[in-house]
DNA sequence: GTCTATATCTCGATAGAC
DNA sequence: GTCTATCGAGATATAGAC
């Protein structure tokens, strides 16, 4: 019989604590022996499960591309149309970061680190890939202007980025961030189209 | 007299190295004592000009903004119509990130850090001014579409950041990268006018 | 797997001569 | 202002009992 301990996940308790922590007092603020004091664990436990401090700091960026990932797939159904599963993309992306700023601010502080070139190309490439394939359906379905994939894919990012940032700084309500989001991806998409 | 000392200024070097160790090995991974060395003075050196080490990585920030700055004010020029201004503004800020790629990447590692924080709101509002300004110029000239400034400087400035990136990564000749920035920026103007 | 205890080291910061 | 010398604190990581 497969293990189902009812008891705590101290990996996850880890990971929960590095994130808050990280996110509070950045990598250089954030000491190991406080991580396992917070997450409830033992020195000697964060060692087991990470052979190093950095090592940490990786799966967790790992652990919320992860669950970035799984909020698209099963907030984008692959059966709409492009234009749809393009706006969804979008609105969701932005969803997902501003009901997870912690992790979205993570992942920022992560990406603009040192720390960064220890993940493979490889990997960073494969996260972006069903981005990319969109872009490319949308191209040869001559919805998008004929730009290069990257350009395209680097310039709805960077919108996704700003309007974050304004709409956490703006602190509107739901239905005017609603409304926001909407028209921000409207002017994106004629951007991308006309 | 003023003094006109020939010899190294220490304080630029310090800044200098730090900035050097700091994008290479983040704020985590550059102690003061190789910061010190590097810039080829004395480890109580250093303390003597900033009291703390995250002191001098403020420092770092602000020296560094007015760098910036510096450059627009020079290269952007008041008596032009908004138009010309704003794709100038535009376009130096790429160039002048693609000619300082440190400092750049400095300034968003730093813009991703709890060291933010220890900065004023107010001089952050200040660095903006000028931005924000020439969109409300360009919003009371009924050039601009009637949208938030602060919405619009966001979103331009994503745009300006995305651009750099794909810029840095796909590695163009000089003669191809004037052509994109022109190009984006055709297509950034269009989304915000038309 | 988890804990306690601790080794080893390095870092940021200070003191004080020059 | 600049240097040398050094302190005390706290960091990462390990060893070994349970």
């Amino acid at each position: 019989m497969i293990s189902q301990s009812t008891t705590a996940d101290k990996q996850k308790d880890i990971l929960a604590a590095a994130l808050r922590l990280f996110v509070e007092f950045g990598f250089h603020g954030a000491p190991t022996s406080r991580i396992a004091a917070e997450a409830g664990v033992a020195n000697g436990t964060l060692f087991h499960y990470y052979k190093t401090k950095e090592e940490l700091m990786i799966a967790l960026y790992h652990d919320i591309k992860e669950d970035m990932s799984g909020w698209l797939a099963s907030n984008v159904n692959e059966k709409d149309p492009i234009e749809k599963r393009f706006r969804e993309s979008f609105v969701q992306s932005l969803q997902w970061a501003l009901q997870h700023r912690d992790k979205f601010y993570y992942i920022q502080q992560f990406h603009f680190s040192p720390h960064l070139s220890k993940v493979s190309p490889q990997v960073i490439r494969e996260q972006t890939k069903f981005h990319v394939q969109l872009i490319e359906e949308g191209k040869a379905a001559k919805l998008l202007k004929p730009l290069p994939a990257d350009l395209v894919f680097t310039l709805v990012s960077s919108h996704v980025f700003g309007l974050y940032q304004y709409l956490v700084d703006a602190g509107f309500s739901a239905a005017r961030q609603k409304k926001v989001i909407s028209d921000s991806f409207e002017m994106l998409w004629d951007m991308l189209t006309k």
